[in-house]
DNA sequence: TCACATTTAATTGTTCGCAATTGAATATGC
DNA sequence: GCATATTCAATTGCGAACAATTAAATGTGA
């Protein structure tokens, strides 16, 4: 018996790479949801804490080189967060370019609620830590390799 | 010397195997981009215009199955797609509350078009088709784990 | 110095993505 | 047969994501 078509055609939704990762990224937003529900948090908003939970007081441009995001996406969601009283927003008064974020004390406090987020994505995963770290090593580099031709 | 801490650190952004997956979507939906644009599709429509290439006069309902996307975001994509005259949607005479979307034959005729973008992908990604394979397999069953989840 | 380019955020407009609700059609239990 | 529950798409509102543009500050070269 030939095998089946479909299982070499390049656009079968369930050959597409792209799809698998597009597809796994909501399925993770939706297992964080309900996490960063009880820290009044979005995914975006969180993953722009783990940067400000590492180093402080950086320009939003920083934050967006870490993340792949412009500020398009990210003067928004500052303004959410220094809403929420979780980071200040002060213009630099070495470069008035510049937009300085910094975390207040609740945003720093938050830090521990947050402790207990990354082990229940863990147990959602199903899956041993050194397999997840293999996993996200591949692509990230993937990512790279994509980020690379973009810039041509 | 002592490891860096930081290579353990749970709450490390670059450990995150989330943020490698929403990362890596963005830099696929960035290369995707100039590509879908002279199909005069985003890369959500390109996803449904997938599913449907594989089969025609098919409901919202299994459309959102297959994409893990609900009502809230394919009805007005569809709607714009049929502004494009790429699908039309009628109302199912045996169950009115369905919403049959079929392609028109531009809606068709634009698959050959899109067989340019696999491979224009496949070369982006620098990297072997064995490689993908393997990778988008384990990347779907992570998905899945995690769709299993959420279902509790 | 002064014209010009570059850098940086902010803004605007379009398109997702999803929760929550609505309303209509259909199925089910009694 | 009829009340009730379920299913399905549409709608609303909010938060990303990004392209394109704007505006202000800074850097550069002649």
């Amino acid at each position: 018996m030939p095998r089946k078509l479909s299982a070499l055609d390049p656009l079968r939704l369930d050959n597409q790479i792209c799809f698998a990762v597009y597809s796994a990224a909501h399925a993770f937003n939706r297992v964080y949801k309900p996490l960063l529900d009880r820290l009044g948090l979005t995914y975006p908003q969180y993953l722009v804490m783990l940067v400000l939970w590492e180093r402080d007081d950086v320009p939003v441009k920083d934050i967006g080189e870490k993340l792949f995001l412009d500020s398009g996406t990210l003067t928004p969601l500052l303004k959410r967060l220094e809403a929420a009283h979780l980071v200040k927003r002060t213009r630099s008064s070495e470069d008035e370019r510049q937009v300085l974020i910094a975390l207040t004390p609740q945003g720093h406090a938050l830090k521990e609620k947050a402790r207990s987020v990354p082990p229940s994505i863990l147990a959602a995963s199903d899956c041993s830590v050194s397999e997840l770290v293999a996993m996200k090593d591949e692509i990230v580099a993937l990512r790279d390799r994509l980020n690379a031709v973009i810039g041509e």
